[in-house]
DNA sequence: CTGTTAGCGCCTTCAG
DNA sequence: CTGAAGGCGCTAACAG
């Protein structure tokens, strides 16, 4: 591999041109820029990152923190997030936190610090205290997703809101049996936006004087269709408090509650209402009225406000960004008939 | 952030002497070495990865290159290889070519022949001849899944056998009326596994002595559920050429299969048999008979291979290897009665 | 406008 | 077993 001293000697100039020439900052005549320019082609140089990120101390690599790579909310993030931060010049070193805990470990204590990134994104990554620490130590700034983080800039959507919303249509619908499916998965790696969720829901039911029961309530390990398929299952089956309609914390969720009450001989949307949360592309097939989320909004969003921080790290941004959430009504939900 | 100097002044010792206890190679007393850890350790000294790499040559870092990271099998095949490779020490920068053709140019030009990785995966991407010389040029390992790519190691699984295994499946339960559904979708992205599959099920079907039909076979544009809902409806109403078996290029094709003949009164299996390709975590919750392609056990045989090559460049591998594909069978198939 | 000169932080011979 | 010295490839002053 041609380096820049052999760029040089092949032009004819000396190294620190070649640098000018090729970087474009910096006084240089059109002409050796043009010599340099072809010889560098020539000889296919291409700097190297590393001598690069020694002298600089910038890497233009951004390390972006997962909690899982293939789950529908963090695939989605991390496409855009991706695809925004290769146009701006930015590789983007993936961090995992699936591998397990040593790991996990390694990866705040090491790798992160490791001086290879300029700037760390978190997608709706939970961390400890200590984690946060390490982070800190970086002296990099931070983003995240999903939830607040010390000493990071923080986009997020108002759950509690989005909860209160999904509830409140069912309501306006003329619904007051209305049960809800959610995960209450004990998952130290991310943001549980359940309990949030849930909280909106409660108070929708509580401003409109209805009193939550608990049969109406039905917990799930995970986001996936067979979960909610199972507990809606056990919703409308139950010969006492069978709800006319269930809020379901997530449209994967939704999904398998549609299917379910399908194979129990319900019609959707005259003998229950569904509403989902996310705005996945699943509800949009099967006609669930959602609360979208609008993922890739967020991390979008994300990025530039990673690359403000970047261009100048005084810039002023809030802590925290709420970001907006809009009830999407389909064919699953509908005026209650009694 | 400390570096080495300060380790070594601290603990009153030369670089050298820190860098051989941390590193752990080369003769060193016990005494120094754990001397110079706990400094090390309390002064929160992590070495620097660019400083590492240019003199060293080796970033401990792996250039994985996707088409797309929120498609199934890309997810699924980047949440293995990440982990696989965070167990073995290595960080992954991901590199998507979902940002546009500019972009992707400037992936293989620049950001991957930067010395910024070790070695090159590449996750069913297609390449040009160019492309292919520019990774070549970096003179790193490369290794692949989904297609073969000069000068790469690659992992495949064998698409005309899956395609014929599912066909030969349908056959032996009687059915001789057997539609293809598959994705066409002209992607210049990855590879396209629809025409092997294809000729798989021409070849299953001509060893039967059947005779396709081309109103057996329906092209979508990607594989997801809403376009194997709406491919089936076609293929299911048509008057002359209804089928009594489907086969259906991937699992989500196949489920949009099955949601279509549900909707237009058919019971699977009895009315109708779908197989489909992927072994999908849906195919299971559906009860799809599928071809099992374990992209998880590809993905970790490809980080598997990658290593050896790692460990050692001369080190023998076929250039490439064929995964074995399965049959499960589910509840979507069965005999055809007449 | 261009060349010279220092390092960036670390590993690695080569001496001791 | 340990220290001194050189250099990985590049950029950023500082001179010319």
């Amino acid at each position: 591999m041609a380096g820049i001293v052999d760029v040089a000697r092949e032009a004819g100039v000396s190294t620190a041109t070649v640098s000018r020439a090729l970087s474009g900052k910096d006084y240089i005549s059109p002409a050796t820029k043009a010599l340099v320019e072809e010889v560098a082609e020539r000889l296919g140089y291409v700097p190297s990152a590393s001598a690069y990120t020694l002298v600089t101390g910038r890497t233009k690599n951004i390390g972006v923190v997962v909690p899982y790579v293939d789950r529908w909310f963090f695939s989605s993030a991390l496409e855009t997030v991706d695809r925004e931060l290769v146009k701006a010049g930015y590789d983007v070193t993936l961090y995992n936190l699936s591998s397990g805990d040593d790991h996990r470990k390694s990866i705040f204590t090491k790798s992160l610090p490791r001086k290879r990134v300029d700037a760390v994104m978190c997608i709706s990554v939970r961390m400890s205290e200590a984690e946060i620490q390490s982070l800190a130590k970086v002296n990099k700034p931070i983003v995240a997703i999903g939830g607040p983080i010390a000493g990071a800039k923080c986009i997020k959507i108002d759950d509690t809101a989005a909860g209160k919303l999904a509830t409140e249509h069912l309501i306006a619908m003329g619904h007051s049996k209305i049960a809800m499916i959610g995960s209450s998965e004990i998952d130290e790696k991310f943001f549980d936006v359940f309990n949030e969720r849930r909280a909106g829901y409660e108070l929708a039911l509580k401003d409109a004087g209805i009193t939550a029961r608990d049969a109406w309530y039905k917990s799930v390990s995970k986001y996936a269709i067979s979960e909610g398929y199972a507990a809606a299952k056990q919703l409308l089956g139950d010969p006492h408090n069978a709800p006319t309609a269930i809020f379901a914390s997530s449209d994967e969720l939704a999904v398998g509650a549609m299917l379910a009450a399908k194979d129990m001989g319900l019609t959707i949307p005259n003998d229950l209402s569904i509403v989902g949360v996310d705005n996945h592309e699943l509800s949009d097939f099967f006609g669930i009225t959602t609360i979208n989320q609008n993922v890739h909004g967020q991390a979008a969003q994300l990025v530039k406000t990673m690359l403000q921080l970047l261009d100048d790290p005084e810039h002023e941004v809030a802590d925290q960004l709420e970001w907006p959430v809009e009830l999407i009504v389909r064919s699953s939900t509908a005026r209650l008939v009694s």
